[in-house]
DNA sequence: TCTGGGGTCCTAGGACCC
DNA sequence: TCTGGGGTCCTAGGACCC
């Protein structure tokens, strides 16, 4: 995807606005002017916003049985997270905006770094193009910011979400530098890209409270102080481009499934199951994506908020509290594997065998994974070879990912992984909308 | 009662080697 | 009494992102 990049580029960073509530409303225009949320898998907690939803100071991360009892009288409407419908309007999303860059770089989900060519007026009308072109082929809206670094990139389109009157476009060209400091004098440096809270804690215990201190602070003291990630924010900031490309590597570095429980799983033999459901799914993903790991790391943990009673509430960010703590009651074990493999019978096997070690019955573990790293590609390699006929290939991945394609997710496992019906902890998803764009029944019906 | 999931990169420190 | 030093590899943990 990447070719060379002129040094003195601009680049723009091209995101949707509430990208999650965007794809929701663009099939169902009854949302549009409500306050809308989607909430995280197992409905728990909002993970993204409407406009509306935002001035009616709902926050994200907020846990959705606290909002649940408002809903009603503030006109909210939740939606379950439907994650098939906002990858594929996404790809869609990227294809557009890649039409008019030079180059272009995926960043996540919603958001893309693209190349841009051309003095100040272009630039500022190609961006304008690409709202309209987005807009008008998928039906979401993006905010447009040209700059000559990531960093004052991703500043740039931060101004033009905020400021209306920008019409979504901001180009830190066409403002003057004056006004670009006092805006910047006014954001938190913990408002920057690559600065959270932790850094951000630090940072201001040197008097470095908003992006214009960062931008004034000595890079060398910063690398020295944090790092040279830091190091980079602060060149960045002061228009040297040196934030590397991520390229999108041919193999991941990890493969992770996992889940929160509907409710709370404590017997053994439940979380056999658990461990083999999730065991099997990650080695689904794995196949497709022709890996095949050599560890695997099991994890499951308890409630972060159960034993918060009586303990100092410590400041926690939006992102929800500290991580676990590793212990009885939040097991991380990693295996190596005797050969790299993405059987699922091995791998099956070695996950319930690695919990059961550590798993204490009776605790009331509310979430769990299974975890494959030490990635390779995966040969030809499969698992009955000794049983197999000559000439014939029999790969177990491959042949539970093509009848769970036919038949379903719930058709066929192994042990207890084939559920006839869903086991009492799996996901709750009350409010899903409909996947539109990628099941032939769930295609939207117009009528004229 | 009920609080997400899936990633990446960097750094420090230990093991090991010569 | 004296007890090198530099390099690499690996892993765990921290921090951040969306």
């Amino acid at each position: 995807m990447s070719e060379d990049r002129p040094l003195h580029q601009r680049l723009a960073l091209v995101d949707v606005n509430n990208f999650y509530v965007s794809c929701e409303r663009a099939f169902d225009p009854r949302l549009e002017g409500r306050p809308v949320v989607v909430l995280s898998n197992n409905d728990g907690c909002v993970v993204a916003r409407s406009e509306e939803a935002k001035r009616a100071g709902i926050k994200t991360g907020t846990p959705w049985f606290q909002v649940q009892g408002r809903a009603a009288a503030l006109g909210l409407v939740a939606r379950s997270s439907n994650y098939e419908l906002y990858g594929d309007m996404s790809a869609r999303v990227m294809e557009v905006i890649g039409r008019f860059g030079a180059w272009q770089e995926v960043y996540s989900i919603d958001e893309s770094f693209i190349g841009l060519p051309g003095d100040e007026g272009v630039l500022r009308s190609t961006a304008g193009r690409i709202r309209e072109a987005v807009w008008r082929h998928v039906g979401v809206p993006v905010c447009v910011g040209v700059a000559p670094t990531k960093t004052l990139a991703k500043f740039a389109n931060h101004v033009a979400k905020r400021n209306p009157g920008l019409d979504g476009v901001c180009s830190l060209g066409s403002v003057p530098d004056g006004e670009i400091r006092r805006i910047q004098s006014r954001v938190p440096v913990t408002g920057l890209w690559g600065v959270g809270g932790r850094t951000g804690t630090r940072l201001n215990a040197l008097g470095i409270d908003t992006i214009a201190d960062l931008r004034d602070a000595d890079p060398l003291m910063i690398r020295k102080k944090f790092s040279v990630v830091l190091q980079r924010t602060v060149l960045e900031l002061n228009g040297t481009p040196c934030i590397p490309e991520v390229e999108e590597r041919a193999d991941k570095a990890q493969i992770m499934f996992s889940r929160s429980f509907s409710t709370p799983v404590t017997g053994r033999a439940d979380m056999d199951q658990v461990m083999a459901l999730y065991a099997q799914r990650g080695a689904a993903r794995m196949a497709a994506e022709g890996l095949r790991a050599s560890v695997l790391t099991v994890t499951a943990g308890v409630s972060r908020f159960a034993a918060a009673a009586g303990a100092t509430g410590s400041g926690e960010g939006p992102s929800g509290g500290a991580a676990p703590v590793p212990g009885a009651s939040n097991p991380v074990v990693s295996v190596r594997l005797p050969a790299p493999t993405q059987d699922p019978i091995v791998l099956t096997r070695a996950a319930v065998a690695a919990m059961r070690g550590r798993m204490v019955p009776g605790t009331r573990y509310v979430r769990a994974g299974v975890m494959f790293s030490g990635l390779e590609p995966a040969t030809g390699q499969s698992t009955f070879d000794a049983f197999a006929g000559e000439g014939e290939e029999r790969d177990m991945g491959s042949l539970l990912g093509n009848v769970r394609a036919r038949f379903g997710e719930a058709a066929i496992g192994l042990g207890h992984a084939g559920l006839a019906e869903p086991a009492g902890w799996t996901m709750k998803r009350e409010f899903a909308s409909p996947r539109y764009t990628t099941e032939w029944k769930d295609l939207p019906v117009v009528s004229a």
